[in-house]
DNA sequence: AGCACGCCGACT
DNA sequence: GTCGGCGTGCTC
């Protein structure tokens, strides 16, 4: 009898052991789906881990392996061995792996389907639950659980459905969620008998056009099918779909019915590729200047010894022209490359780019693809052994490689490579750098910014040192003007306005010269937060410990850590006043001011609401390239990869705030911020201007920033890190505490970080309460640990493990939500 | 994650 | 007295 260790969709601890029917034993191997039972009644597509022939000890009867979904693994080796990796270093469960790696479309999961009886008589009254599912039946025989509860709007349809099937108005079933469906589409062909060109064929088709005399529509559309098909020249005849004739023939699909009904033409179903093929003629990379060339060669020297380079090269220096000399490299050596960015950076800008390069050697992933595109941009790395360039997000770490030559993570510092939540909490830069170790690949970090943590590695010889210092087609780095608005405001220049007055000229003159502007505000929303002017009251969020942000545009109170939201009130629920004021500003309030200020331009906003979908980000930044939007205002959205050419003025509205977060990296990161957004001044031919507000312009940062001074930012910072026993020089491991009962979770806190002190002694940190201690109604505690960097992590995570062990005897302990974040963002 | 089993308040 | 709330434990 053989068995198979599983790994289910599902944050469990161990792994669980199926049998394997007879029928499948030589087709079960590892890196295969199978659907299993699992639990009472549920079905979860599974992976394969290990395929084995020892009976299970367990007091449980095994159960059998459902079905069998891949005939060859969905996974390779490389991939396996990754996810436990990334398991054991940033401690969660290989499940959490599991789930965040495959695309969803790969994941079939049962879902419960409720069936009508429609023979069903009831013989006595109904309670009124039970009338309103069986309502919600009308016209359908066949609904999901789901789907009953969107319909009906009550909560827990659950029991109703039980006790229904108690009295035989309904069936319940598992049904497999339908996953993965390839994209059919109708083509035209000849017919058969027409096809024979030099027999009879031109004679038969002769007669059609005869019999065609009448219906001139169909005459045109046949002739217009012979031209666009070349189905007479077999040398040249192409497929061609039942959508492009239509088009290209403007015809109607009655009038094409007409010649199907002839027989002369006949349509069949083709699956076809959901990625876009790139049409145009493939390119050859543009020669580098002499100082791409240079940093070019020292990259390869770098490689000679040693896995991962760090380019820093300043803004518009050229980087992707070097990425993209090294890609091509590696493809032509038949290997893999992965190219990872920001999601925010994925434009279209860097995509067409690289298609005109690479062709369909280019695959792109990332969170706006349907679920079926990933799972074709799964298949298509799958199936193909040759050279294959990835260009994706964080998650394309775990697309089933075969072979990587190089890994290129462009904007390494961008701190969204870290995933928050749920787990697996993985830093994709890090782990970037472990798969490539993996497949004997190296790893090339590129930022105009980068990570202190990089830039110690690199300083320090664990990785090499590239440096681009002059920008590309030597243009100059914008001018920095810090502005002191907290005097202006004292001199009442600045007074209901959140633009000082060289601001607000600047723009003038560059809409003047049609030139554009951006302006950075890093709040989205009208304001953060408002005020009842007489008694004080804040409207705060009813789960979370924040006060809700007014968005002006939908007259809305929103939290923007639940999403919970209600009306604005005319008054004070408190005082009944009904005079509330706002405080601070955000995106929606600085769009409000530009558009009194400069009615003739036109002005857009990228934020989150703006930028929902793939296709509104795209737009926003279309229109602004192409010089149809004269202003940009937006958040850190705009901060990313992103190249306008005609940016004279950058407006950074309140560097304030970017400073002033109680968060170790704050001054790393508005260092960043700032420089970034900075970079989007000033390119080709002239030199930019930003305006810096601030209420502080001689605090060191905003100087640092002023002069672009790196290194210096990097030394201050560096001091205060190894002074406060921080990145890079310690490896912190936060415990994350949340519970609904915050009494329990103050005692027991106290109680875990104490039991940890016993073993790790003044590493542990804590209890700390969080800025934010309540977040969707749970409150929050953290306890920090910071571990020497030398320090192996194995016996760390040991004693972890044996501390929540020991917590598990208390009972309380079961009402707290424990996890762990590995090198915190 | 679901789902079932099991113990305490507001209704027939 | 029951229905149903969600706390706790288990799933090969």
């Amino acid at each position: 009898m053989k068995y198979a260790d599983v790994i289910l969709p599902l944050p469990l601890e161990n792994s669980y052991t199926y049998s394997i029917p007879a029928d499948l034993e030589q087709a079960v191997i590892p890196g295969c789906r199978v659907i299993v039972h699992f639990g009472k009644k549920r079905y979860y597509t599974a992976i394969v881990m290990e395929v084995h022939e020892r009976k299970p000890d367990s007091q449980y009867e095994t159960k059998e392996i459902y079905a069998l979904l891949d005939a060859t693994p969905v996974l390779r080796r490389p991939q396996l061995r990754f996810w436990k990796w990334i398991a054991s270093y940033y401690l969660c469960k290989l499940g959490d792996v599991y789930k965040a790696a495959l695309p969803s479309g790969l994941k079939l999961e049962s879902e419960t389907a409720v069936t009508y009886n429609e023979a069903f008589e009831a013989d006595g009254p109904l309670r009124p639950n039970e009338q309103v599912v069986l309502d919600a039946f009308a016209g359908v025989l066949k609904l999901t659980v789901s789907e009953l509860e969107k319909k009906t709007g009550l909560r827990n349809v659950v029991p109703v459905v039980a006790s229904l099937m108690a009295k035989g108005a309904v069936e319940v079933s598992e049904e497999l969620k339908r996953g993965f469906a390839p994209k059919m589409q109708t083509f035209i062909r000849l017919s058969e008998a027409y096809k024979d060109v030099e027999t009879h064929g031109r004679a038969s088709l002769q007669s059609v056009f005869d019999e065609l005399k009448r219906a001139k529509k169909q005459e045109l559309l046949l002739v217009c099918f012979l031209d666009l098909s070349h189905a007479l020249n077999p040398a040249l005849t192409r497929e061609l779909s039942k959508k492009e004739l239509l088009e290209n023939s403007h015809c109607s699909p009655a009038t094409l019915d007409g010649l199907l009904k002839r027989g002369v033409l006949e349509s069949y179903e083709k699956e076809v590729g959901r990625l876009q093929v790139p049409v145009c003629r493939l390119q050859t990379p543009s020669p580098l200047s002499p100082a791409q060339e240079k940093a070019y060669g020292e990259i390869h020297d770098v490689f000679g010894t040693k896995d991962v380079c760090l380019l820093h090269g300043v803004t518009s220096s050229g980087k992707t022209e070097i990425y993209i000399r090294l890609i091509d490299e590696v493809l032509k050596m038949g290997r893999q490359v992965l190219y990872l960015l920001p999601e925010i950076a994925i434009t279209t800008q860097i995509t067409e780019r690289l298609a005109k390069l690479f062709g369909d050697k280019l695959l792109v992933y990332h969170s706006k693809f349907s679920d079926n595109e990933r799972v074709e941009v799964w298949n298509r790395l799958l199936h193909t052994d040759g050279p294959m360039l990835v260009l994706g997000v964080r998650s394309s770490l775990f697309l089933p490689f075969k072979d990587l030559g190089l890994i290129v993570v462009d904007e390494e510092h961008e701190n969204t490579y870290k995933q928050q939540d749920p787990a697996p909490r993985y830093h994709a830069r890090n782990a970037a750098i472990v798969l490539a170790g993996m497949h004997g690949a190296k790893t090339l970090l590129g930022s105009a910014t980068p990570s202190i943590d990089s830039y110690f590695n690199a300083t320090t010889g664990k990785y090499g040192l590239v440096e681009l210092t002059t920008r590309y087609g030597d243009c100059l780095m914008p001018e920095i003007l810090p502005v002191d608005i907290k005097e202006l405001r004292r001199k009442k220049i600045m007074k209901d306005t959140l633009f000082s007055p060289i601001l607000v000229e600047k723009i003038n003159m560059a809409l003047e010269r049609g030139e554009q502007a951006i302006l950075f505000q890093n709040r989205r929303g009208f304001a953060p937060v408002i005020e009842c002017k007489s008694c004080g009251w804040v409207p705060h969020c009813v789960n979370c410990d924040v006060s809700l942000t007014y968005h002006k545009f939908r007259n809305e109170l929103v939290c923007h850590y639940c999403g919970y939201k209600i009306q604005l009130p005319r008054q004070c629920p408190e005082c009944q006043s009904p005079e509330l004021r706002t405080m601070g500003f955000g995106t929606e309030m600085v769009e409000e001011e530009i558009d009194t200020l400069f009615p003739a331009a036109k002005v857009e906003r990228l934020d989150f609401d703006t930028a929902r979908t793939r296709t509104a980000y795209e737009r926003i930044i279309a229109d602004f390239e192409k010089g149809k939007t004269q202003i940009l205002i937006g958040t850190q959205m705009l901060s990313k990869g992103l190249d306008f050419g005609n940016v004279s003025v950058v407006g950074i509205l309140n560097a304030d705030s970017l400073m002033n977060f109680p968060d170790f990296r704050a001054h790393e990161r508005a260092f960043q911020l700032m420089v970034q957004v900075s970079g989007r001044a000033g390119r080709r031919d002239k030199r930019g201007t930003v305006i810096l507000q601030t209420s502080g312009p001689d605090h060191p940062l905003i100087r640092m920033v002023e002069r672009f001074a790196y290194k210096e930012m990097v030394r201050l910072q560096l001091g205060e890190r190894s002074m406060f026993r921080y990145p890079p020089y310690y490896r912190l491991i936060v415990i994350v505490l949340r519970s609904r009962n915050d009494s329990i979770l103050q005692e027991l806190s106290v109680l875990y970080a104490d039991n940890l002190r016993r073993r790790l002694g003044e590493r542990v940190l804590g209890p700390v309460t969080p800025p934010i201690t309540r977040v969707q109604t749970l409150h929050i505690r953290k306890i920090v640990l910071k571990i020497e960097i030398a320090a192996a992590i194995a016996p760390v995570r040991e004693i972890l493990e044996a501390v929540h062990a020991e917590m598990q005897r208390y009972l309380p302990f079961k009402q707290l939500i424990v996890h762990y974040d590995v090198d915190p963002a």
